[in-house]
DNA sequence: GAGGGGCTCCCCCGTGCGGCGGAGGCGGAT
DNA sequence: ATCCGCCTCCGCCGCACGGGGGAGCCCCTC
C-alpha cells in the first residue's frame, strides 16, 4: 500500500524537487499539490493523502491556519509535515502546537526525507507524540494569549514598560530615555491605565505574563 | 554499509524484544548492550556504534547522565535515541537538552521503531535539529539553573516573595497571612537582601527569571 | 545552658512612587 | 482649519515602601 503525498508550498520549484525526490520512491506517491494555505486545505480535503509537506510561509492562509483547519475539519486527517528552512523558526513551535506531527528542514537531503515521510505516514505514537505537542505549548505560552492592551502602548510606553520590567527606577528610566523624570511619570501613568494595574509592581508581573519579556530573553 | 547499535535497558526482556525486532532488518545489527548507565558508557565509548537506544530510567546512572557523558567525552559520538515508557515523562525533556538525537515509545511497534532507527542514524539535521533542543531548554531554563539564592530563602520569605509576585502589597500579604505589616516588611528586607535586589519590583522580576513562579501557573 | 536561626513586632526617617490636574508643541486625520 | 493622539513637562499631595535600628519568642543544635 502507497503512501500518498501532498504538497503545499508556494515555491513552484521546491514543489518540484519534493515531487522528485519522493518520485523516485516506489511506495511513495504524490496525489496533489497546492501554492497557498486555503488551496492545502481544498485539495487535501478532497484527496485525503496519507501525508502533507506544509511550507509555513505561504500567501493568504499560512501553513498554521491551513494545519489547524485540515486537524479540525477532518474525520480521518492526514499527518502534517511542516516544512521549513530556518530551523529555529518561531512558526515551527506555532505549527507543532496546531497538531503537525513532525516538522524538517528544507536543506534536508533526499534519504532523510523519504525516511521522514515513510515514518510519520505509521507511525502516531512515535517521534511526535504529545509530548513535543506539550513542549511547544508549554514555549508559546504567552504568545497563545497575547493580552489586548500589549497593542495598545505607544512607542514610548512600550519602552517605559521594558525599562520597568528590568528593574529601573523612574529617574533611571529618564536618564536611560534621555527626559525628563515626570515624563517618564506621565507614561508610567499611562501604562499602568493601559494595563489594568495599579503599581509598577503589578505593570511588570503583566509584562511577564504576557510574554513580553520573551524577545530580549534573560 | 549496516547501521551498529548499542541498547542500554535495565530490563532484560525490553533489550531482547528490542533485539529482536531490530534483528529481522539486514541493514540493521545489534552489536552491544548495557544494563546500567554506567555500562551504557563504557560499552558506546568502547564499540563505537552508529545508534543507541537507551532507557531513561536506569539504576546507578540514568539515561541523561549517560547522554551526557557519552557526547561529552567522544570524538565521534553516535546518535542518541532516548526510549521511555511515558510519553511526558520530563526525563524526556531533559534528555533533549542532553543532545539525545530523539525518543520514542516502548509501545512504539516494530515498524516505527525500525525506520526511527534508519532516519537518525543517517540525519543530524532533519526531525530533530536544534530547535527542538532550544525549545527543551525554553522549556527547563528554571530547572537548569536554579539561582542559588532560591533555597536560602525560608518557609515565610518564600511565601512572601509569591505573594509580591502576584502584585500585593504588604499590607494586603499582612493580611494573606495573618501577621502583621511590620512582620511583613521584615520578610520583604530578608528577601531583597538574599535575592539581592533592591526593591519589591526587582525582586518578582528576579522570581519570574528565576522561574520561581512556574508552579502556580497564570 | 548557651547560642543561633526563624518568626513576630516596634520605632523613626527619607523618598520613590502614583494620583490629580494642567499645559504646550507637533504631527496626522477629517 | 480643526481636532485628536502622542510626547513633553510642571506643581502638589499622600502614602506605601525600604533602611536602620531594636526587641521578645520559640525551637533546635551544640
Amino acid at each position: 500500500m502507497t503512501i500518498r503525498i501532498v504538497l503545499a508550498d508556494d515555491e513552484r520549484m521546491v514543489r518540484t524537487a519534493l515531487r522528485a525526490i519522493l518520485a523516485a520512491e516506489p511506495d511513495l506517491e504524490v496525489v496533489g499539490e497546492a501554492a497557498t494555505g486555503a488551496e492545502a486545505v481544498s485539495v487535501v480535503r478532497e484527496l485525503e493523502p496519507d501525508v502533507v509537506l506544509m511550507d509555513v510561509r505561504m500567501p493568504e492562509i499560512d501553513g498554521i491556519r491551513a494545519t489547524e483547519q485540515i486537524l479540525a475539519t477532518m474525520a480521518a486527517p492526514p499527518r502534517i509535515v511542516v516544512v521549513t528552512t530556518f530551523e529555529n523558526d518561531a512558526y515551527v513551535y506555532e505549527a507543532l502546537r496546531a497538531g503537525a506531527s513532525g516538522f524538517l528542514l528544507k536543506r534536508a537531503d533526499a534519504d532523510a526525507l523519504v525516511q521522514a515521510v515513510r515514518l510519520v505516514a505509521n507511525s502516531d505514537s512515535l517521534l511526535f507524540p504529545s509530548a513535543v505537542r506539550a513542549l511547544a505549548t508549554e514555549y508559546g505560552r504567552a504568545k497563545t494569549a497575547p493580552p489586548p492592551w500589549v497593542a495598545k502602548l505607544t512607542g514610548r510606553e512600550n519602552e517605559v514598560l521594558r525599562l520597568m520590567a528590568a528593574g529601573l527606577t523612574n529617574a533611571e528610566i529618564a536618564g536611560r530615555m534621555g527626559v525628563g523624570p515626570a515624563t517618564v511619570k506621565s507614561h508610567v501613568a499611562a501604562v499602568l491605565a493601559k494595563t489594568g494595574t495599579r503599581d509598577r509592581t503589578q505593570a511588570v508581573i503583566a509584562a511577564y505574563e504576557a510574554g513580553f519579556m520573551k524577545d530580549a530573553a534573560s
